[in-house]
DNA sequence: ATAATCGTAGACAAATCGAATCTACAATTA
DNA sequence: TAATTGTAGATTCGATTTGTCTACGATTAT
């Protein structure tokens, strides 16, 4: 069981978009520059955060994606669950279910475990990291607010 | 991401040695036949239980699979940690930790959420769960335990 | 001893999923 | 109208998961 690298090429994106000025549109291309990773991938990992309202997506000459929310109502749950879904991480299986009618037992608490990951990753906003990037990221985001 | 069948097949096993009188050998033939899995497949898993000291196995013909510890200082972790790995569930990659040499912030946000699942799953006795199983278990324990 | 029983190990195969590429297309702006 | 930019779909590649099959080794009952 992994996050997928979507999931993180989605929150470093993330983290930038929220590090840049606010309501600047910024191109796939140099996020993706960023990230090591080619441009129409991301662009396909984006297209989930937008239909998932937390960015906005422009075409067009100076297009690119911006953010769609205040910074400080981003936390880290939203954008995961945009990409890996909201489905139960453990499922009990028709096996047995036949023997659990009522309702897995080992599959309740697995859910409740989950729970206590989602909510911490509910608390937790990108907007806390931005005053902690280093060095790297701040230089492509000076050079891309120009 | 998702928890894989053979933890599922792991922790519905150890709550049936959990539930079954103390110290009895099961054969993996009804453990599988319990959870319509193949026997040999089955096996594979439970080796894994075996390696990580959860459950000892007695080949020949009473032989099977018991419990190796007391019942209480079972926890889902063991069990879950045992098939999966112990591995973080969120990785940087190379693309990013360039960018952040003393190490990804967000890595470091995933990680704390990852342990808030862990403590739970650490808390979680399969114990407490025995006095709640269903009369489909309890079925196939009884007809084992002679 | 010897045969039946049972777990183990390894090779192997199928299916699923993740990661990524490529191409054609649609929308916006200069 | 042309350049720019995001979108959608098909497709490929590889890794992982989920099994199966078979031969082997250890134990016990007779």
């Amino acid at each position: 069981m992994k996050f997928s690298k979507a999931t993180n090429y989605a929150l470093h994106t993330m983290l930038y978009l929220v590090a840049a000025p606010a309501g600047k549109s910024i191109g796939v291309r140099p996020l993706a520059e960023f990230q090591n990773v080619s441009p129409t991938y991301l662009s396909k990992i984006l297209t989930q955060l937008v239909k998932a309202g937390l960015i906005a997506s422009t075409p067009g000459v100076h297009g690119g994606y911006r953010l769609a929310k205040s910074k400080d109502a981003i936390s880290f749950l939203d954008i995961i669950q945009a990409v890996e879904g909201t489905a139960s991480l453990f499922e009990c299986g028709p096996g047995h279910d036949a023997g659990f009618h009522e309702g897995c037992l080992i599959r309740s608490v697995m859910a409740r475990a989950e729970d206590r990951m989602e909510r911490y990753l509910q608390e937790q906003k990108l907007i806390d990291l931005v005053d902690r990037v280093d060095g790297h990221m701040l230089e492509f985001i000076r050079r891309e607010a120009q």
